[in-house]
DNA sequence: GGCGTTTTCGAACACTGTTCGTCTGTCACG
DNA sequence: CGTGACAGACGAACAGTGTTCGAAAACGCC
């Protein structure tokens, strides 16, 4: 039975190491270093960036790694596994938030925003990765660190359990959907706001050129509805978010602030403004 | 060259005709209705529903429908194509928000939410499918018909357009997300609430186990973090987003309602609380 | 040196989306 | 009524995928 390490995300111990040269292999006489769970992720991830996600096979990682598709499931039960370590092994590259000092605890909006502000920051820079983050409670090593960190931030604010971790959770999805968006946009050949441009007129144009007797409102917001580069859309997204959670923090809270919400299916009556 | 149906959504002509028995084929005597975009996203919609998104191939399709899978590629231009229909087809089924009447035009976040609950409810009935709404600019016809009726509502209560669009994107963004995550949790086996709680239990037992030294938080907060139905977390999201907005609408806004965001990159300080 | 265990990986399986070029049923035209 | 043209349907094949099996190699140990 393989190994399965289990990869506590330390520094690994025997990586950069050559093959010792003096009992040269056989067949393949290349030999990398003896092939590692952090070998594979590390080539993988370069691949990733390199060609996009769909470009990714094992095929494709253990050829670059000089070795046969088979060799990788050694170290990982299949495909999705190695993604989930790849997405962890990003996530470890985002810096926690720290909680500010309880003197300063009401900067705690500013904390979560930056901290989102360098998510996102990673994230763009691995883009086509994210497209597997999905909705799945992460148990990576390097996502708890992260999770634990905005908690304590979440909580040091007063926050209720229970709305820090859906906040957390809202705030991560936004994140994520953000570069998600990102990545199929340069996907498409998009890679900068200015490449964008072209498309988004192409869009803009056909808005306004729908029949404007059923579409009056999109007719008039065609230049709305593509207006605002990626970054203002981000900031108004996180903004809208943390500024809701803000709602909720108990030393300052601006109104009645329910912990408990009321609007279920029916009962929408009573919540809005 | 084949014929690309652009299908304007309207009922197909005569979809439904057996095949004329007096002439018999000769070697596929089966010989279904000879096929038509409608018939191919109806079937393939069905074995989504049945089988899930990741077992829908072409192959599987065509095989339904007494063809090989090169018949479909007369109607779809590729695989993509089939499900960005397949999607649009789908959203057809959500009711259209109706703004309020002027009188009541202080009804609109309730008119909102409701509307997020029915989109819910109808991406809940197709779960899967919804894996396939990406961060896209939808253009299908019912989609443009949705968005058209959403934006009604939020410009009749007084949003700036620029507000209105991107809500919207957020909105959706979080519909989709919560259907997504459903339907992960269906895929691996937990179809009701009652099904995923062993798996929460056991995502409970593992925050609650890790070192407390480095995850006072996460310990603390093992119930917290998987409490909650999927009605009450829905619930919490959409509050959190519409009830912002609202602090955008023009007439009844709460307080200063800035409509052009301050907060960047580094001017986070004033957001808060 | 020889043996048993662990790790590696070539070859194959059962699929996938997509294309090519042939076949065929239908229909307008002579 | 015969015939040619043509649009649509589709069998077969291509190049790829994730994954498995079992044989081969490498290693530690007696």
């Amino acid at each position: 039975m393989p190994a399965r390490a289990v990869s506590e995300s330390s520094a690994p111990a025997g990586a950069g190491l050559p093959a010792p040269p003096w009992k040269a292999r056989r067949k393949a006489p290349a030999a990398r270093q003896p092939l590692s769970a952090e070998a594979v992720i590390e080539t993988a991830l370069r691949l990733v960036d390199k060609d996009g996600l769909d470009a990714l096979s094992m095929r494709r990682v253990a050829q670059e790694l000089g070795t046969g598709p088979a060799s990788l499931y050694a170290y990982f039960a299949n495909k999705e596994e190695l993604l989930e370590q790849l997405l962890d092994r990003v996530i470890g590259e985002i810096p926690p938030p720290v909680a500010p000092a309880p003197a300063r605890q009401g900067d705690w909006a500013a904390v979560v925003k930056r901290s989102c502000w360098d998510s996102r920051a990673v994230f763009l820079a691995h883009r086509d990765l994210v497209k597997v983050a999905r909705a799945n409670i992460p148990t990576g090593p390097n996502s708890l660190r992260y999770t634990e960190a905005m908690l304590a931030v979440l909580r040091g604010a007063g926050i209720p359990d229970r709305i820090a971790a859906w906040g957390m959770d809202q705030m991560s999805l936004v994140i994520v959907a953000d570069a998600v968006e990102s990545a199929i946009h340069v996907s498409h050949g998009r890679q900068t706001e200015a490449d964008a441009e072209p498309y988004l007129a192409q869009v803009r144009e056909y808005y306004g050129s729908l029949p404007a007797d059923r579409f009056p409102n999109l007719v008039a917001m065609a230049p709305a509805m593509t207006e605002g580069s990626g970054d203002e859309r981000f900031a108004f997204a996180i903004d809208l978010m943390v500024d809701g959670l803000a709602r909720f923090a108990r030393p300052g809270a601006t109104a009645g602030a329910p912990v408990v919400l009321e609007s279920g299916v029916d009962g929408v009556d009573g919540g809005g403004a």
